[in-house]
DNA sequence: CTCCGCCTTGACGCCCACGTCAAGTCCAGT
DNA sequence: ACTGGACTTGACGTGGGCGTCAAGGCGGAG
């Protein structure tokens, strides 16, 4: 299979799958022509990449879930250092949240009292 | 009062106040000289933005409370267009909030997934 | 005079995940 | 032979909020 039909399959772009291989996460055989050549394992890694992504992972943080399936795992979550990034993310997903929540809680504060100010009859 | 003092009591860089007055949220006088002459009304417009900021808006979403302090208001949210850019960003936030905590279960749905895998024996 | 610190404008750099355009190669179909 | 589609590499653009450097001006202290 070459990079259009992969980019169809795993939902993306030629554009993005190039990038990836840029980055060392994908990597392809070449054809005598110099044309990408992908299997069916290339396909999973890169379904791998965009679930990852998909959920709001850096594409630095998932290589070492393609790295674990590269290495023979059926899952891309088998190896110590993706179960790392799962805890990581989480940490910072939690960090992210409480901010945000901090900030909701400052703008209705905000918010109350410029419409209490607007309409003080209302009491 | 010049730039540098503006920038040290504002709590900001010369930089980011040259950069508000490209983008017409901060204006000044100019000395004979060329430089810029800024008064406390415009100290108390830097710490509107630095405010909001602060809180998560973008530049362009301060802009209505800039407005609203230079058209003689005490408060930047005293004007209609400022509780409206209030409520935007409440929504903005509840919807962001709303994904990060998808992607945060998620994550620990995986989480618990590759650890139980890894760990069969604990049950 | 020199030096220091403050100021000026202009312009490029950064981060990230690609989009988009340019210019060319290669192959299959008609 | 020609056309269309898929492929190649290279390089610049995007957005946001500035950081940082370049190259120079201006005023006061010593």
């Amino acid at each position: 299979m070459r990079i259009g039909e992969l980019a169809r399959r795993g939902g993306t772009t030629t554009r993005a799958l190039r990038y990836y291989e840029s980055l060392g996460l994908l990597t392809a055989r070449r054809t005598a022509n110099g044309q990408r050549e992908y299997d069916e394992h290339d396909l999973r890694l890169v379904a791998e990449i965009r679930s990852l992504t998909g959920i709001g992972f850096a594409l630095e943080d998932t290589r070492p879930f393609v790295e674990c399936l590269r290495d023979g795992h059926t899952s891309g979550d088998a190896c110590p250092a993706s179960v790392a990034v799962y805890r990581r993310k989480l940490a910072e997903l939690d960090e992210c949240i409480a901010r945000l929540e901090g900030a909701r809680e400052r703008v209705r504060a905000q918010l109350d009292q410029a419409e209490q100010r607007s309409r003080p009859c209302r009491r």
